[in-house]
DNA sequence: TTCTCTACTGTGAACGCTCACAGAAGCAGC
DNA sequence: GCTGCTTCTGTGAGCGTTCACAGTAGAGAA
């Protein structure tokens, strides 16, 4: 009689046939699932040997009927979708949480907010409760959904320090002015001194962040500040490439850039080359991130690590503690200099 | 009195709330929310003011309860993560299908297979009904997981002719062999006469048809066909630079290539680059997909266009059709040349 | 008038689970 | 014996929706 009892039923088993297989009740199943607190040893293996043998699996539908939990969480990006197809950091960061996510079995729903009415949408999809919290992507200030979301008292964990939202809504971020200190430090142990910078977008915590590491280093290293050496960019290959180009017309003389992306490199490495300029020979690159994108390039970018797997995890950590009714949290993680070909 | 007559409530309004505000029943409510048929106008029309003055929002997992139907659909991938990460055509694919489904209202939960831990976990995850149909990239042969979820009778789409799993299930890819021809004819038509290919893998439906296509339309045109212009890849970055490297090692007089993918001729522009030939006066290389990778190399690449919107449309289209009772279906789009500055 | 048909509406039951509560069993102390 | 405590177990209620079914009203036909 190994055969299992199913015969030729459609219908998935339901707790009930569990508490009829196991000998107990209902409820006494329903405990050994959540925890298996005030149950004795006898009943928890009979429950587990009735689960194995029925093959049940519960129903989440009717666990967050009455919870009042969806425990699953969206995954909200609300960059445009250019960013979204150039950039590998968010595929790092999104294969980052979902591992994390399924150590706790909870399914993440992707939302990917290009357009208004997307934005809208999701907005109101959210609010309605039909996810626990929401692990957002954004990295630009005043964004209207974030802000309906933290006014609507939805647990939200913003990865890299949000802009505009006060001081109520959780994030993690990698130290921004550490890691552009450590590469701005490493370029002048190479002996350069005409360091140029490639900024990220200065409406944000960590293009401002990384801004300020760079001058802090030159002013302390004494080496002359020189405001035709800072040029802006927003994160985006296209504009490392037009930033390149500006620094080369603007300050011909510089030996060293330090990119804030390492998509903006990618850029900066092309106009670089057009230019004539070798690296690192003539000019050291370095970039910022660690993505995917650093060693797709020739020579591989000597860059900063963003710890994408701990930010990930400790996004994912602080969420489900935020919704398990924890207060707001702030993590910085610190960065790494990783030394490869470009300098 | 035009305020909302919430009060200091927390609990959302549900579907009783909206039946006592527009003086009918919780069943009239049900129809108008679902289609509307066998309602009348001025019912239809006092449930839809009762519904947006009282901010209601289905309750999904009650209605869930009791149809059997999660409504939502699941993305699953089950490439290796460094794909996932080095390929932006998978960004593009996930963008497509969330923008589809969301004029649905059915929500995307994201699975990445990248484990056999994950990949048992998923497979459990989905047989067990908690999302109605799932989306699948997989290129390879041999899926275990396509073929568990195929067996257990889960509305599937592929994205590329799955291999190995029958005629049974769905797929949507475009004409990877038409697109082949179309390239080659062009290449051809420049006056190029030893093309070489870089293949995509060859236990993979659209890698076999793209190798197809380049060797038919050489023998049309009655060119002499020539092994060592054929070397495989695996549509990742550095299979197309070492391919590229073993073409010019094997014929060094090849004057174009045909590469299966645009990730790929990023690496053999590298390679070229690197042997000192010029694209396009010494070589000319044609890609295929063309993703965001193609536009982000230097020269910009000549490439076949899948038509990645309407493949999303498309997968989704049939695969909610498929759930609404519908049998599979195979979906063939057509491909179209894209001439930029690499031919 | 009465019957039938169509268009619409209301009601109870059910979906599968968790939660609160009541009760049982075992054991100690009086 | 009774009381109190701890540990465990079963039961009824209810979460918010849909579905099947019963019922009503009005129009048209006999």
């Amino acid at each position: 009689m190994t055969m299992s009892n199913t015969g030729g039923r459609r219908k998935p088993p339901t707790i009930h046939d569990v508490a009829r297989e196991a000998g107990v009740s209902r409820g006494t199943v329903s405990r050994v699932l959540n925890g298996g607190h005030y149950v004795s040893p006898a009943a928890a293996d009979a429950v587990n040997a009735a689960i194995r043998k029925t093959g049940y699996v519960v129903n989440r539908h009717a666990r967050s009927l009455i919870t009042g939990r969806s425990d699953s969480v969206g995954f909200l990006l609300t960059e445009p979708q250019e960013r979204f197809f150039e950039d590998p950091n968010f595929n790092v960061l999104l294969r980052g949480c979902t591992q994390a996510l399924a150590a706790h079995d909870v399914p993440l729903l992707l939302m990917l907010a290009g357009t208004d009415d997307e934005r809208r949408r999701i907005t109101r999809y959210i609010t309605a409760g039909h996810v626990d919290g929401v692990l957002l992507v954004s990295s630009h200030s005043g964004d209207p959904v974030a802000e309906e979301l933290r006014a609507a008292g939805v647990p939200l964990v913003a990865c890299g320090k949000p802009i505009g939202l006060g001081s109520k809504v959780s994030y993690v971020a990698a130290d921004d002015r550490d890691g552009a200190r450590d590469m701005v430090r490493h370029l002048l142990a190479l002996g350069r001194r005409r360091i140029g910078v490639v900024t990220g977008p200065l409406d944000t915590p960590g293009g401002v962040e990384r801004l300020a590491g760079y001058r802090e280093v030159l002013a302390e290293a004494g080496v002359e500040a020189d405001e035709r050496l800072v040029v802006s960019g927003d994160y985006s290959r296209a504009s490392g490439e037009a930033g390149a180009e500006r620094l080369l017309a603007r300050a011909p003389d510089v030996d060293a850039v330090f990119v804030a992306s390492d998509l903006m490199a990618q850029g900066v490495l092309a106009a670089l080359h057009r230019a004539g300029r070798r690296v690192p020979q003539d000019v050291a690159v370095g970039g910022f991130d660690d993505s995917p994108a650093a060693v797709a390039t020739s020579p591989e970018l000597t860059t900063i690590r963003q710890p994408w797997d701990r930010i990930s995890a400790e996004m994912v950590r602080v969420l489900l503690a935020q919704i398990g009714g924890e207060d707001p949290a702030a993590v910085i993680l610190p960065t790494e200099l990783v030394k490869r070909d470009s300098t």
